[in-house]
DNA sequence: GATTGATATGAAAATCATTTCCATCTAGCG
DNA sequence: CGCTAGATGGAAATGATTTTCATATCAATC
């Protein structure tokens, strides 16, 4: 097996995450491509499919450390599964995602930052985290289900 | 297996999700009892060991049952497991939860409710939802914490 | 460019929460 | 008292994620 892999043009970041290796590129490269939140799984067939194949374990290491490094927002489906989806900024972000199709838009989450900030504030806790996600139907999807089952 | 099973007084509320039995009032006495949030497997220990074995699968569908009835919040922990929370009233709360021992305190989320309203008018979205949790370490655990591996 | 030790990979097996199956029970009603 | 739609529970199935471990490869050093 030497050398007929395309090569990705591995993004900076793949440095963060430890050793930058041939696999780690091409599944940030296939995130970044994927503007949405992907499952590991969904991410593991694109490669398959695309010639790329890298290793389901890897998929998911990769995925699990760049969201720990900051560089993946993370939610989970209904069904419990995880979605991931590069963030370009350091800042970390909230989405409006929809059930049907996945599409996601970041949403002006200032207001609810704030609020998290005071509520962890006036506790007494310490270290405090927040989750916060909005769904729902995208306009797209609402159309296509009016009076269809 | 007759009648030596020690009677729960049934909260009304069981009657909401079908037919009134007795594991169903068993579970839900039990997760009033809980004051906080207990996982499935949990209850049934508890159950188990309390002298009032209810099935595991039957632990599940009641308190699906119950969360979908709006009779008890559910989040998820860090490993992904469902949590649930029994609610008395009929509006929806948000908790901060206590990554150590699970203690939970709802909070004031009349803001993130107001923000979650207004994105939810203004984007095309139809059926917009909200997931909104904070997590971090209570007081005590924080103490139990300070200079200890 | 060869050596090498720390890391990363991946296929298969293991985990673990949750769901489904299905044979058996029972609440609720006439 | 029956009757039957709905409920139960133990076992098996499902499905995502993690672990295992033998093998491959990065990257620093000679
Ligand atoms: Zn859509
Ligand atoms: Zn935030
Ligand atoms: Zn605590
Ligand atoms: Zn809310």
């Amino acid at each position: 097996m030497a050398g007929d892999r395309p090569r990705v043009a591995p993004p900076q970041d793949v440095a963060l995450i430890g050793r930058s290796t041939q696999q780690r590129a091409t599944v940030l490269a296939a995130l970044v491509t994927a503007e949405g939140f992907v499952s590991a799984r969904a991410l593991y067939n694109r490669l398959l499919n695309g010639g790329s194949p890298v290793g389901l374990s890897t998929v998911y290491r990769t995925l699990t450390a760049l969201a720990a490094a900051d560089r993946a927002d993370v939610v989970r489906d209904t069904n419990g599964e995880r979605l991931f989806r590069y963030r370009p900024g350091p800042d970390h972000r909230h989405y409006l995602i929809c059930t049907e199709c996945g599409l996601s838009l970041p949403v002006d989450s200032g207001p609810v930052e704030k609020w998290a900030e005071r509520i962890a504030r006036t506790s007494e806790f310490a270290n405090v985290r927040h989750t916060v996600e909005l769904a729902g139907v995208c306009p797209d999807c609402g159309r296509r289900h009016v009076r269809a089952p």
